[in-house]
DNA sequence: TGCAAGAACTGGAACGTTCCAATTTTATTG
DNA sequence: CAATAAAATTGGAACGTTCCAGTTCTTGCA
C-alpha cells in the first residue's frame, strides 16, 4: 500500500492538487468549504505531509539547527530546551546535536546540518572553534546566531551572558569578606566566556588595588576533575590562595571536593564561587555562591534573533548581552564572617 | 550565486550526473580516477548535497528521530547522547525532541518526525502514553524502539534496565541493615518503570517474610518536589517507615532533603536507596546508594537495534532488559550499622 | 439580465536527486 | 587480434511538492 501524496488526497476530495497545496499552507484563497473537503479527504486517506519534497521546492525549509558543545551538561541542556520550545511555537522543528567539544564531530554535525538544509543554525561552538567553521553557512546566507560563546572575528550575531560583570560582581563580594588571594580557576583561554570572566576578574581587583597575580590564574577543563586539578594548584602556591572564582558550577563542584582532600573546607576557611548557578548549585553542602545565568532566556533569545532572520531574510551580526546576578549561599562563609571591610 | 547541484558537478568534471551521484554513495563500480575527478570538482565548487531531494527518490531518509521526554533531567540527556553517537558513526542523522513529558507536545513532535519522513524511531515514551500515539509508524513501516518505558499492549521493541531486579535487590541491602518498615516512594503506576521497580519491591519484601503494606507506597511526580512530599507522607504514617527505596536518584535528593526538614538524616536514622546512578549521587552529601543503571549503554543498544531493523528493513519486537547492579554509599547507614542480619 | 472585477481554483514545469535500462569502455581469452 | 565478458558510465524518468500563469467560477451592480 503506498503512502498517500497530495494527488491522492486531490482525487479522494474532487479537487486539484493545488488547491490541497493551497489549503495544506492555509491559504486564505480558499473557500472553507473545499478546505473541508480536502481536510476530510486527508484524514480519510492518513495523508502525511512530505517536507522534503517541499522544501525541495520552495526554499525554505522549516527545519532549524542547533549544535550543542555538551548536552549532558545541565546547562546547556536547559539552553537547548529553551531554543527549542521557541521554534516548535513557531512550527519550525528542531535538529539537535551534540559534539562533545570536538572539532571535528562539530564538522561532521555542521556538514550534517548542511546537507539537510536547515534555514537557521543556533550554536555554542566547540573549544577552538574558529570562523571559517561556518562560512558556509554564512555564504549561503543562512542565518547562524552563538550562544554562550563568541567567535572572534566572526560577524555572526551573538547573545551571551554580562561575563565580565558577573565575574566582577563576585569578585568584589570575595574582596567584601575580606579575601586578599583570590584565584581565577578552570576554563581556557581560547574559550571566549573563559577570556571574559577572566577580565572582570582581573578588572575588580585592579579597582580595588589588590594586585592580579598570574600565578593566581590557573586554566584546566571546565569539568569536575578540571575543578580538582586547578584548586590543587593554586593551593600549592608559595603565597597560597585563600578564595577561587571558578569558571563554571562544575568547575566549582570539584574544587569543592579538592578542597576536601586538602583538609579544607569551601565556607569555613576558603572562599569559592561558581558562574551558571545550575539546579544542583544550590542543593549542594556547602550550598554555592555563583553568579546565575539565565540559560533558558538565553536559549530564548537566541532563538527569537534567528527566528527574525529567518523571517525577515536579512541576516545580522547583533551582538546581545544578557545580565546576570550574583546569588549569595554558604561556599564564601558570608554568613561567619559577616559583610563588610571590617573583617579584613 | 545559484547553489552548486550534482548537474553542475558533472559538468565541471566532465561526467555525467549519474556518474556523480554513484561516486556521492561510495559505490564500487566507479573507478577511483574518476572518484578523485569528481572529488576535486566537488570541493572546488563548494557543492552541497541535499538529502532532501535524495530522499524524496529513493525511500530511505538517513535521519532518524529521538524524543525525549525530558532533556533537562542529566539521566535522559546521557541516554540522548550515548544514542546520538551510535547514530552518527553509522552516517545518520538524529532528530532530537523534548516532549516534556506533555503527551500533546509529544504528539506535535511525532507528527513532525513523520513528516520528516524519519526511517527510525527512539522515544521514551511520555507518561501515560498509549500504543495509538504510534500507530502512524507501525502503519508506515518505520521502525520503533522504545527506551527506558515500555508501553503495555505495543508489539514494539524496548530497551529497559532490569527495573526488578534492581529494585529487590534495594530492599534486601536495606533488610540486611535490619531496616524493617521500608517505603517505596516515588513515580506513578502508569509509568511501566515506576510499576517493574515496586514489583521488584513487593518480591523482596513478601520472600524475606515482611509484609507489604500499601500504605507505605507512596506516588508523586519523579521530580525533587516530588520527593519532598512522598517522603512526608510515609513519616506521617502512624507507624513510619524506617527507610525507603525511591522511584530515581531525583526523588531520592528531594527525599534526603524531605528528611532534614522532618529533624532526620538518610543514612543516620532514616535509609535510602536511589535509583539511576546519576553522576550528582556520588557526590551528594550523604553520598546515595542507589542502583545503577547504564544509561550511554541503554542508549547504545536501542540505537543498535534501530539500526538493525532499518538495515535489514524487518521491525522485530524483541525485547532488551539490561543488568544493573547496587552502589553502596552512604544513605543507608551501611557504615555504622555494619553489614549482616545480626543488627536486625 | 449582462458584464466586469475579483475570488477561487487548476495544469504544467520545476526543484535535485536516485533508479533503471542501455551504452560505452576496458579487460580477458582463445 | 577478434570476440566476448565484465566493468564503468550514461541519459531519461520519477519522486511529491510549490510556483506561476492562466482559467473558471461568483458576486455585485448597472
Amino acid at each position: 500500500m503506498r503512502k498517500a501524496t497530495i494527488i491522492d488526497v486531490a482525487r479522494a476530495a474532487g479537487v486539484s492538487k493545488s488547491t490541497v497545496s493551497l489549503v495544506l499552507q492555509g491559504s486564505p484563497r480558499i473557500r472553507s468549504k473545499t478546505t473541508k473537503k480536502v481536510q476530510a479527504a486527508i484524514h480519510r486517506l492518513g495523508y502525511v505531509y512530505n517536507r522534503g519534497a517541499a522544501s525541495l521546492r520552495s526554499a525554505r525549509t522549516n527545519v532549524v539547527g542547533m549544535v550543542i558543545n555538551d548536552l549532558a551538561n545541565p546547562f546547556f541542556a536547559e539552553l537547548a530546551v529553551g531554543i527549542e520550545s521557541v521554534f516548535r511555537t513557531s512550527g519550525l522543528v528542531s535538529l539537535i546535536a551534540h559534539t562533545a567539544e570536538s572539532p571535528n564531530r562539530q564538522a561532521d554535525v555542521l556538514k550534517a546540518m548542511r546537507e539537510q538544509a536547515v534555514c537557521g543554525l543556533i550554536i555554542c561552538p566547540a573549544r577552538g572553534t574558529d570562523a571559517s567553521a561556518l562560512s558556509g553557512f554564512a555564504h549561503a546566507g543562512t542565518p547562524v546566531v552563538l550562544a554562550m560563546r563568541r567567535i572572534p572575528g566572526s560577524r555572526l550575531a551573538s547573545v551571551v551572558p554580562d561575563n565580565a560583570r558577573g565575574a566582577a560582581e563576585a569578585v568584589r563580594h570575595l574582596l567584601d569578606l575580606g579575601y586578599r588571594r583570590i584565584a581565577f580557576v578552570g576554563g581556557h583561554d581560547d574559550m571566549s566566556a573563559q577570556r571574559d570572566r577572566c577580565r572582570g576578574y582581573a578588572n575588580a581587583l585592579a579597582e580595588a588595588g589588590v594586585p592580579v597575580d598570574p600565578a593566581l590564574i590557573v586554566e584546566s577543563p571546565p569539568t569536575r576533575d578540571g575543578g580538582i586539578a586547578a584548586i590543587g594548584a593554586v593551593l600549592a602556591l608559595d603565597d597560597p590562595a585563600d578564595a577561587a572564582l571558578c569558571f563554571n558550577d562544575v568547575v566549582a563542584f570539584g574544587a569543592m571536593l579538592g578542597l576536601r582532600h586538602h583538609g579544607r573546607e569551601a565556607g569555613r576557611d576558603f572562599g569559592i564561587v561558581g558562574f551558571d548557578d545550575v539546579r544542583e548549585a544550590g542543593e549542594h553542602v556547602p550550598a554555592l555562591t555563583t553568579v546565575a545565568v539565565d540559560s533558558a532566556g538565553i536559549g530564548a533569545r537566541a532563538a527569537q534573533a534567528a527566528l527574525r532572520m529567518i523571517e525577515s531574510g536579512r541576516i545580522s551580526a547583533e551582538e546581545q548581552t544578557t545580565s546576570v546576578h550574583l546569588v549569595m549561599r554558604e561556599s564564601c562563609g558570608a554568613q561567619t564572617r559577616g559583610i563588610g571591610r571590617e573583617v579584613a
